[in-house]
DNA sequence: GCATGATCATTA
DNA sequence: TAATGATCATGC
């Protein structure tokens, strides 16, 4: 089957969303002749690329929101059978030179998900991938105090990267903002500063929402 | 290597 | 057993 054209309106693919809740993945493949793996030791990414595609989604691998025209981002979330999710959720790369310049408001996190089309998946581990079933899904926009709380992590996690202490940073740092590794395997290396700043290696870090962020929000969703 | 899509799997 | 660090696929 083609590929859907791109929704029109925020409506109209949140509607899109809603008339695909309920139905387990291999339904959905099946209807859209997508073939399914097995599991997602190899495919990790496989169901956001479904539902990407389910829905219209047009930007490939652009470095913008998935929905182009509309400016929503797609995330999927994999959840348990009692609403929690069970994954920190990868937002994008950290950049950690070439940072001058660059504050909240206009940067790359902030853009990236000013508006995000969440759809939960019953995901967990026991269930088959073809057996998981796509949830309620739901529209959230970067604001308030949801926004203050990001910015708040942000701004921290970038003023270590500025410093030249990258080397420091672990998952621990930030509350509901992490940056973890984000390469495909870890002899990956790319250009950083160190504490002089004299350039060095350093593994690509990308930014994570942990589950306590992602948590509020199915909470607030929901409620 | 970087950007997209994330989850796996070892460790604490 | 949760969380951190590591990893998988794909296109360019």
């Amino acid at each position: 089957m083609h590929r859907p054209a791109p929704p029109q309106s925020k409506q109209q693919l949140l509607e899109r969303a809603q008339a695909i809740a309920g139905l387990n993945l291999a339904e959905l493949a099946t209807r859209f002749k997508l073939p399914m793996p097995q599991n997602l030791k190899r495919e990790k990414g496989w169901v956001g690329q479904l539902i990407e595609f389910v829905l219209g989604a047009d930007a490939g691998s652009k470095p913008v929101p998935d929905f182009i025209d509309l400016n929503i981002e797609l995330k999927t979330l994999p959840i348990s059978h009692i609403g929690e999710p069970l994954e920190t959720t990868f937002v994008c790369v950290a950049p950690l030179t070439g940072i001058t310049g660059v504050h909240w408001h206009n940067s790359h996190f902030r853009n990236k998900i000013r508006q995000v089309l969440w759809v939960p998946i019953l995901a967990e581990r026991q269930i088959p991938l073809a057996e998981r079933v796509v949830g309620t899904p739901f529209m959230w926009q970067l604001e308030g105090e949801h926004e203050q709380l990001l910015k708040q992590d942000w701004e921290e996690l970038m003023d270590l990267i500025v410093l030249g202490d990258v080397t420091a940073i672990t998952a621990k740092t930030g509350q509901y903002l992490q940056l973890r590794p984000k390469a495909a395997h870890s002899r990956i290396m790319t250009e950083a500063f160190d504490l002089h700043g004299n350039p060095i290696k350093s593994q690509p870090k990308g930014f994570y929402l942990k589950k306590e962020f992602t948590r509020m929000l199915l909470a607030q969703a929901f409620s």
